[in-house]
RNA sequence: GGUCUCAUCGUCUAACGGCUAGGACAGCGCCCUUUCACGGCGCAAAUAGGGGUUCGAUUCCCCUUGGGACUACCA
């Protein structure tokens, strides 16, 4: 290969949210432009003005922010327009592109009549045939027309890092449209001229687009212009294996955002998705990740999207935090007037698999649910049995200082005082006093959080629960 | 339908042509334990099928089967 130095892009079309295949194609570039010291430009392909939507391209922007994906260039296709008319202009002149006249409804009955007869429908080339008088005649009568490629008749091979040798029939293609009108280039032509025109060495991108690469080499042909290398990466998958989509899972990044993922736990899964370090590891940062990305070990075959690994992982990551940082994350995720302590959300901490959780599992500590009496109870304990208990602990509590107040403490001091009676019977009382729930962290966790005033609070009415 | 493409546990995957086919998630069991989690230990689970090539195929070749993508005046 060459020694240029590498040059890699993203582009999106602004056309929707940021797509959780389309973050990991762009991670893939990032990393694959890391890894080889070269710059990773982001392309917004907004040719197409009627679906391309300002606030998708912000959300684009914000996604791969979020992802860590720092781009070193930001290009707008719809600012480009004079360039890619140039090129258009050169097409006609050197007869490799035409205009057609063909309305879509004539195009339609052709395509049916192909398709009924067996035939792959392609365009019949009709309007090549047309004559300059004939085509300023019709322009002049203000017929609608659009610009064909004239698409050579010839075999394509190239090259795939990932999928080896992939050849082609461009025999069997047709004529493509490759702009509406001069102003109005469309996907597979703008893409080559402007992967040409700032030196792209690689395309990294979705399987998608294999079958878009020989068209895309042919009008680089034409155009007298050389193509980049290719590596069409596996698709993302549905559990069915159909391409991923929300009818089976959240597809936008966006979801997982606001669904309480971080940044590094998502990175890490999808850097995993379709890829495999040499050495056999499933936790890698962010550094090391750059230091053993390879194309040459991402996967063929699709992967698909699989919730509970990037569960696993976001849990691993939620644990690395430090008490505090975890404490402001997870805030963001509360109503503003829950005032969450490092003590409530070290309670929960090891509990959640994403900061969306933490909200249902930390509300008892604001709102004490107005739960049955019965779920006091363990097993099947009688009431006065538990009653007497709360007592007995409360009793305790009252000579412990609020200094002492600690889960270490309350732990040592109440599991001495009360050895001699079930422990099921002591702290379940005592933690669904506290709680109002089934499930919960540890009363002693709950207690230090609560402080004493609000935890003797709670089993005073927990006592008053089982006299009524 | 046509073109292209893919194929190891349920899932993500490892294995210069040479080991009881390894790991992780999920599942199950045990331990820890007042609950739920965390954690620790363990179990179960795969080379799609058929032909070759070879002393030897997960690995190379062919066929079958199955899956997927693409088939726009979207990208």
């Amino acid at each position: 290969m060459d020694n240029k130095r590498v040059k890699v892009r993203f582009a999106p079309s602004p056309t929707g949210w940021l797509h959780i295949g389309g973050a990991r194609t762009a991670l893939f570039n990032w990393l694959f432009a890391k890894a080889n010291g070269g710059e990773f430009i982001l392309r917004i392909e907004d040719t197409d003005r009627e679906r391309s939507k300002k606030e998708f391209e912000e959300g684009i922007l914000s996604g791969l922010k979020w992802l860590g994906l720092e781009w070193d260039e930001l290009i707008r296709q719809s600012e480009r327009r004079e360039v890619y008319k140039e090129y258009l202009e050169q097409l006609i002149a050197s007869k490799a592109a035409y205009y057609c006249f063909c309305t879509k409804e004539e195009l339609e009955g052709a395509r049916e009549g192909m398709v009924v007869s067996g035939l792959p429908p392609k365009y019949s080339g009709r309007c090549r045939a047309l004559t300059d008088a004939e085509i300023e005649g019709k322009k002049r009568a203000g017929a609608k027309n659009v610009i064909r490629f004239k698409m050579p008749e010839k075999k394509v091979i190239f090259k795939d890092t990932i999928r080896g040798t992939v050849t082609f029939d461009a025999a069997l293609f047709g004529d493509q449209v490759i702009a509406k009108s001069l102003i109005e280039p469309l996907y597979n032509f703008a893409n080559v001229v402007d992967d040409s025109e700032m030196q792209i060495t690689h395309v990294i991108r979705g399987e998608e687009h294999l079958a878009n690469t020989p068209r895309q080499i042919l009008i680089a042909e034409a155009l007298g212009l050389a193509s980049p290398s290719f590596a069409h990466i596996p698709l993302i998958l549905n559990p069915d294996r159909s391409k991923m989509s929300k009818r089976f899972a959240d597809v936008a990044l966006k979801d997982y955002i606001s669904g309480g993922y971080l940044p590094d736990a998502m990175f890490n899964f999808l850097a995993f998705l379709g890829w495999h370090p040499r050495e056999d590891k499933d936790i890698m940062s962010r550094n090391e990740l750059v230091k053993e990305f390879e194309l040459e070990r991402v996967q063929k075959a699709g992967a698909v999207f699989n919730i509970e690994k990037l569960n696993w992982l976001n849990s691993h990551y939620i644990n690395r935090l430090s008490s505090e940082e975890f404490t402001e994350l997870a805030q963001k995720y509360l109503p503003d007037d829950w005032k969450f302590t490092n003590t409530m959300a070290e309670s929960v901490r090891s509990r959640v698999k994403n900061l969306g959780e933490v909200k249902d599992l930390a509300s008892f500590y604001f709102n004490l649910p107005n739960y049955d009496k019965a779920i006091l109870l363990w097993k099947k304990m009688p009431p006065a049995a538990a009653e007497a208990n709360l007592s007995n602990i409360a009793k305790i509590l009252e000579g412990i200082d609020n200094l002492s107040f600690t889960k270490e403490n309350l732990e040592k001091i109440l599991i001495e005082k009360t050895k001699d009676l079930p422990k099921g019977e002591v702290f379940w009382p005592l933690r669904v006093a506290l709680s109002g729930a089934e499930k919960s962290p540890t009363p002693f966790e709950i207690m230090e959080a609560l402080g004493k005033i609000e935890s003797l609070d709670r089993i005073m009415r927990a006592i008053n629960k089982l006299r009524e």
